[in-house]
DNA sequence: AGATATCTGTACTTAGCGGTAAATAACCCC
DNA sequence: GGGGTTATTTACCGCTAAGTACAGATATCT
């Protein structure tokens, strides 16, 4: 299933691959951010002009949703998979390990878009902005759910505060984006995660 | 001593005063960022108008090396203090309770603008997002060799790597800025970074 | 007081922004 | 092949961006 709408059969056919522009603009916000990425960028980048986005995408900030939306639903995304681990230890330690392993990958930006495609911004960027940090904020609220359920599974603790473990594991993978940002390795991100996990509570 | 150049004496005096100015300007950069600042927001907040601001602080990208400037050597700051603390877990924990101190701290705006100043931006602003990340990995080195430090005096085991005990508290103090941005509060990134001490190494 | 130096406010420049109108080209269906 | 539909191209819109020229205002120095 395509991000966005199907091409109808008749009238001239696109001369350009929707998902393939998409895929070009998703690169270019998640190096320059909302703010930073011009129109032209966006046009160079996807190799179309400014009618063809419009047409195909809306606008700006549709565009930019529309990423947002292929980045999290890509095949490399780690964020998902690792929830359905069966213990909350393995979920923390697939999520810490693919998020070191991704953010560094030199196969695309480094970072995550999530975290800073619109961290500070200007007005105009307002509702992109939010809508991170729903993103951001919803996934911690799965972290904790899948936490609360392994209380009941039996492999956290009782005593286990799983709102606050999911907020540290949160705190870790966005600084990890921070740090990828910084050039990090993903050999680097990888030692972090280990000792993350070293706060990690065991199965009691 | 005052961040930016001293007032001559001869001539017509300023009607503002330069450092509660560059106060203005930090707070705007640190809510928009870079890219997301215009000079107008900036005249605004600051109330001057647009030649008043160039003769003081040379143009927006010189104006914003001086807030960051600023904004380091400001007496809330808690990141050079806690490098004094005597030891390295208290150093550690100075710096992750200062941390949840201030980055939630509803007097300014939220996080920390070293982080979310210039993350993914424009080329225009290359160079201050330079400035930002060789800051970032400036502080994350003072803490290496704050922890290598420590090694020598024995409050850190000889076996510990400091190099990513450094980075993973870089790491939690940089997704804390995320986190204030989320709107966590202070207590909340309180038990965060309790939770972070954990995988702490203690004295041995 | 006059000369000199600096700051302030208005008005301006150039360039780029996000977004669009209109003409033309390429396709399907009949 | 003609009509209907959609995409592409080119040129443009109004607006705001960063940055500045210049004239007038206000201080010190002699």
């Amino acid at each position: 299933m395509s991000v966005v709408s199907c091409t109808p059969s008749i009238g001239r056919p696109r001369a350009f691959d929707v998902d393939t522009a998409l895929e070009k603009a998703l690169d270019v916000f998640w190096r320059k951010g909302y703010d930073g990425t011009s129109l032209s960028d966006l046009t160079e980048a996807m190799g179309i002009n400014k009618p063809s986005l419009y047409a195909a995408f809306g606008n700006k900030e549709q565009l930019f949703l529309k990423a947002i939306e292929l980045y999290e639903s890509r095949p490399c995304s780690f964020f998902l998979p690792a929830l359905e681990k069966p213990t909350a230890y393995q979920v923390a330690e697939h999520m810490l390990y693919g998020a070191a392993m991704n953010m560094a990958d030199q196969a695309h930006p480094q970072g995550c878009v999530v975290v800073q495609g619109a961290l500070s911004c200007s007005e105009a960027a307002a509702t992109v902005k939010e809508a991170l940090l729903n993103r951001r904020v919803e996934g911690e609220q799965k972290l904790r759910a899948r936490f609360e359920q392994a209380k009941l599974d039996g492999d956290l603790p009782a005593s286990t505060d799983a709102e606050t473990l999911a907020r540290y594991l949160g705190t870790v993978l966005q600084g990890m984006a921070i740090q990828a940002n910084n050039g990090a390795t993903s050999e680097q991100l990888r030692q972090v995660a280990e000792m993350t996990l070293q706060a990690f509570p065991r199965a009691g």
